[in-house]
DNA sequence: GTCTATATGGAGATAGAC
DNA sequence: GTCTATCTCCATATAGAC
C-alpha cells in the first residue's frame, strides 16, 4: 500500500471540516475510505490506519463504530447491497408483471438483474464503482465468497432463478444454476473494470464502456441460457446423457 | 489466517525428509504451500511465515531462492502457466488444423480453451486447484490482474481470439472482445470452485463437479458469441446502433 | 543451501482522558 | 463521539554463522 501518511491528526476534525458546510459523519466517511481500499487491495492489503487516514478520522473510531477491521469489511459490503437489491428484485417483478399471462423474454430477466448496476456505476460516482470492484473480489475469494456473497445476494438470486425458470419451461434446474454460474462471473468481473479488455484489445474496447456492456450481456447470456437448455435436454434426472455432442467431447488427436 | 506455528524448527530439515525417500528440493516446497496459501488469502493474507512454516523450510529461504514475497507470488502464477498454455495453444492449433479447409466450430474452439482446465482440475491433483482459484482472484484484481494476466495469458488469448474471429466472419472485433471478457469472467470464477453454487442450488450443483462444467461452458458460450455476432450486426465502424432491440432497452415502467 | 538471530517497522485493539 | 497513548504481537528482510 501506498497512502501517504497525515503528519498532524493533532487539529480537531480539521479534515472533516475542510471549508465544506455540512461534512459526513465519522462513521460514513470510514465506510467510503474502506469502500475504495478495499476494493483496490482487498481485506488484508488495506490497514485500518490506511483507512482512518484516508478519512480523515482517528484509528480508533474503527473499534468504536463497527467493533472491527473485519465487521467494517462487513459493512462496507453490506451498505450498498441493499440500496441495490430492492431495487434489482423491484425491476425484476415489474418484468414478469408486463408479461402476463405470458411469461417474459431472457433478456428482459438479465436485465432486470444489471440494468440497476450499469445505472449506479456509470452515473452513481466513484463509491458504486469501488463496490462493484469489490464485490468482483468477494466473488471470487474462497474466503468471503461463500459467506457474503451468500448471505447478501442469494435470496435475490434465488427469485431471479424462479423467473428464469418460468421464461424456461421443461428446464431443468440444474441447467439453470450452472447458467446463472457463468453470468455472475461474467457480470463481477466486467463490472470490475479491471482495465485488461482495455490492453488485449489495444485500445479498441473500454472496460469503462458500461453501455457496450449493457447492449450485449443480455444477449450473450440469453442466448447460452437457450443453448444450455434446448441441447441439454430435459435429462431423467441425476443421471448425465451418455452420447455428448461431438463438439464437446475430446478433441481428436488426429484430422480425419 | 489460522495457520498452525510449528513450534520446532531447529531440527535439520525434519518435515523435508519424514519417512520419503526423495523429498522435494525447498524451492518446490515453497512454491506448493505459497500457491495454495495464496490461492485462500490472497497475496497480503498470507505471509512468509505462513508459507514456509506449511512448507517446512526455513523463512529466509524465500530471500534466498525468489528475492521476496512479491516475486514469490509471481513465480507461484508463473509456473503452472507455462506448463498449461502451451497445452492449450497446441490443442486450438490442432483443432484448426482438423477443420481445414473449413473453419471450426465455434464449441470445438472453446473447448481447446477450457479442456486443458478440466484435465488439470480433476486429475492434476490438489495444486492444481489451488492455481485455479488463485487464477480467478488474480484476474478479477485491479491490483494483480492486468499485471498478471495480461503477462502470461494474453499471448494465447489474442490467439485464441484470431480463431474465434476466423469461426465468425464479419463479425466486429468488439463483439469478441466482449465475448471473450464475459467468458474469462465465468471461467475463472467457476474453476475457482468456491462452493457457492453447492449452497445457492441447495446441493443440486456442485462446484466440485467440472464434468458438468465441461458440457456446458462450451455451449453456454458459443452461443454467446453466435448472439453477440448475429444480432448486433457489422455496425460501420465506431458508431453504436441507434434503435435498440426493446429487450435490451430500459424496461418500461409501466404495463402496456 | 540452509539456519540463527536480529533489525526495523506496522499491525489491530483498547483504556481512559476530554 | 472523539482523541491520546500505549500494549502486544507480527510483518518482511538480511547479516553472517555453519
Amino acid at each position: 500500500m501506498t497512502v501517504v501518511r497525515r503528519k498532524t491528526a493533532g487539529r480537531k476534525a480539521a479534515a472533516s471540516t475542510a471549508g465544506r458546510p455540512a461534512a459526513k459523519p465519522a462513521k460514513e466517511r470510514i465506510l467510503d475510505a474502506g469502500e475504495q481500499l478495499f476494493a483496490r487491495n482487498g481485506f488484508y492489503g488495506v490497514s485500518v490506519r490506511d483507512i482512518t487516514e484516508a478519512a480523515g478520522v482517528d484509528v480508533a473510531l474503527v473499534s468504536y463504530h463497527f467493533g472491527g477491521k473485519r465487521e467494517l469489511f462487513a459493512a462496507v459490503f453490506r451498505r450498498r447491497a441493499e440500496m441495490l437489491n430492492p431495487e434489482r428484485l423491484a425491476l425484476l417483478e415489474e418484468v414478469r408483471r408486463s408479461a402476463l399471462p405470458g411469461v417474459p423474454a431472457l433478456e428482459d430477466i438479465v436485465n432486470a438483474f444489471t440494468y440497476p448496476m450499469l445505472e449506479r456505476s456509470a452515473r452513481g460516482g466513484a463509491g458504486w464503482k469501488s463496490y462493484f470492484a469489490l464485490v468482483a473480489q468477494v466473488n471470487n475469494s474462497p474466503e468471503w465468497g461463500p459467506v457474503l456473497m451468500t448471505e447478501h445476494f442469494d435470496p435475490l438470486v434465488e427469485r431471479f432463478i424462479a423467473v428464469l425458470r418460468e421464461a424456461l419451461p421443461g428446464c431443468d434446474a440444474r441447467e439453470v444454476y450452472w447458467g446463472y454460474q457463468f453470468l455472475t462471473g461474467a457480470l463481477t468481473l466486467t463490472f470490475a473494470e479491471t482495465g485488461r479488455i482495455d490492453k488485449l484489445s489495444g485500445g479498441l474496447c473500454r472496460s469503462s464502456d458500461l453501455d457496450s456492456v449493457h447492449q450485449r450481456l443480455a444477449r450473450y447470456v440469453a442466448a447460452g441460457f437457450r443453448a444450455l437448455c434446448t441441447a441439454a435436454a430435459p435429462a431423467p434426472h441425476g443421471a448425465r446423457s451418455k452420447t455428448r455432442r461431438s463438439a464437446l467431447r475430446k478433441i481428436p488427436r488426429r484430422p480425419p
